[in-house]
DNA sequence: TATGAATGAGCTTTCATTCAT
DNA sequence: CATGAATGAAAGCTCATTCAT
């Protein structure tokens, strides 16, 4: 009956109420840290029960892993999509810097979650097995892309992926991470869409010119 | 008269008192933000009673303030020891990347506590005056030798200096700010010395790469 | 028919349900005391669903009841197996100690349950019908057996059963129930067998010794 | 000036403060046990905030503590009140149980606590160092009695001081420990003054009755 | 200047209990 | 008969802050 199905699927559906409570656990951490989120602000967001937070999720600290578990598996799942190995070398080269870019333009949670990480020494992560051994695949692709480069002439030799992907991610993260302080202190608004399009634009020169042997090609 | 010199010494005590806690209010906030930071804690640190903190700086918040405030001077006032207009264009950039790279390792606290401002979106920062207007100089100086650089045929033109001080500073900040979330899943330590320094040559190649027209000159 | 052998098993097994659930509790509130027990602990403990508990016994404090009457029951039909009035009066009160000494020793929960009960007052036993009348005929058969001494010419006169039984209990009760706590203090662990031994040894010495005239027949 | 003289001793007497808690605490833990004690109705019974309480007393589990502390002290310190040496050996036994009937009698929070502090396996008296040695006195004066009549010819020999002072204490602590439940079973109210005499006097012939040699004297 | 004592609000967490099936 | 999901109330405990001297 539909009622009956209704029933089941809205109430008492325990994967959704879990899913609800990483999600609104995901927002108040981003929002506020660790030590400023607050569990009853979290139960509020969800309009569940406080206790049934804990009924899922042991402790405040295993709920902040749950959620960066769950947030590390949501951008590994967007980076497969990505098939940087159908383009060539500067085609994916830029297509993985345009991808992080909006991808941390559009998950302000996740630069925020990823500093509240570290700022607790990664002890969170730590424990966690299956955050280990998600980034490699990345690094991995981008350094056949490196090579596939420098084979075809186009790329300078000697960089390590590694390396790059950091500088990728540092140049979109500090600009989007510390935008509030950087607009004070300049007194420009770092977030107009086309600043954020200039500074696109900016890490995409800033990397190209790197790697490319000839800036021509550009 | 004596009652001078006495009151002399007392003020400064205050003030030696004042510029421990400070320290030790950096220290607490850089390792645990501003949600976790005990006011406890910073007492036990400076070996002071924790009303004193209270005398001297209001509130929680307005301590926090306070760190800020001051470890912008502190940057500030060591970047203008950099004397980076009396370097050739080239080198004066060189200096600057090491500079940055450099501080950043010294002063891990400066990077926590601009995370912690940041999670809060800046608004402790927007209270204070004497912050606004304190990066600026050094936006200025940068310009300066990018357009000496290209009027000695060297560097690219149209370089924006700002895009330029944040990609620096975003290539070092992403890299210490991450290192231990990134360690962990990468499993390689990017502590270790040599790491460290394959880091600082990867930006200077990065940044160096980028600016300067004919790249035989590095 | 089928239908009854199988609503007989579903009753067994409800029953068998309940036992379990009711040696679950017993320990659990022998262990932690009432304030101390956890339903979620005695649920773990049967393995049984929770709701299940409150199904079968309406509260905690019921619960407590139904372990407490199970406990006295357990008690009484161990003395009932006594048949102390097949002895002759000394051999009778030797039995009776040793019975009370073993029991005890084997019973570590009976000690703290009654503990509890006492506790809070024996307010759960108020409220029990069967427990009132149970304890009654040990009581009654000790004061024949010291009729019967006493007119055999070996017991003194004037010996109050209750008294006497009380002081039997409490001599064996004491020292097991605050054997933690001894132990701690005299710096002896009076658990071992020869400490036992000898406690038994001094009981039977003391209360004999006492209800004895002559006490070459010791 | 007298009113800062009312004003340091009546508020902010640090240890006034400490020892009203130990005595609410000590009524308290002795009312609902360790686990049913509420540190909110300790604070209100103080009048003094909670908040204090974790000031000065770290925990529940250390505040139970430091009332067992206070607890053992206490009757440590009645017993040396006791100058058994005084006295003719029959006549130190007999001080000796009535002072600890009386004792408990008087204090019915000591066997409570100590009920509560068994059911804990005696776990907080094993952190406490103080606790350790405070019994040994009594039993050493004890065994010195018992040397003395025996060396009169009028005690037995071979009577193990521990044993006797732990039996003593067993036949007042069981029927006043277990008053509530004996009253309920028995049907017969066992604290009124007539009982209480009966009981010490038959604890005395029961006692007295084993060390003596020769009946006549009691 | 400096401090120990004290507090109210609110935190994370726990618990007995009930709902819905 | 049996169960997983859900809850309100309250527990122990924490924290920034203030009082009194």
């Amino acid at each position: 009956m539909i009622k009956d199905q209704f029933s089941k699927l809205r109430v008492r559906d325990a994967d959704r109420s879990q899913q609800a409570i990483l999600v609104a656990a995901r927002d108040e951490f981003a929002q506020h840290g660790l030590g400023g989120a607050r569990m009853d602000r979290i139960a509020q967001r969800v309009k569940l029960n406080k206790r049934l937070i804990y009924y899922y999720f042991a402790s405040k600290d295993d709920l902040f892993l749950a959620v960066l578990e769950r947030t590390y598996a949501d951008i590994r799942e967007a980076e497969e999509q990505l098939h940087l190995t159908d383009l060539v070398p500067a085609q994916a080269i830029r297509r993985l810097i345009e991808f992080t870019w909006d991808y941390y333009l559009a998950h302000a949670e996740f630069i925020s979650l990823l500093n509240t990480a570290n700022l607790h020494q990664a002890e969170h992560l730590m424990k966690s097995d299956c955050i280990r051994d998600m980034n490699s695949p990345l690094i991995q692709t981008l350094g056949e892309i490196l090579e596939r480069g420098r084979a075809d002439g186009i790329f300078r030799g000697g960089v390590d992926p590694l390396q790059l992907y950091v500088s990728i991610a540092g140049l979109a993260y500090f600009y989007l991470s510390n935008n509030h302080t950087l607009s004070a202190i300049f007194g420009r608004n770092l977030m107009t869409p086309e600043a954020l399009n200039e500074r696109l634009a900016h890490m995409c020169d800033l990397i190209l010119g790197y790697v490319l042997i000839d800036r021509g090609d550009l």
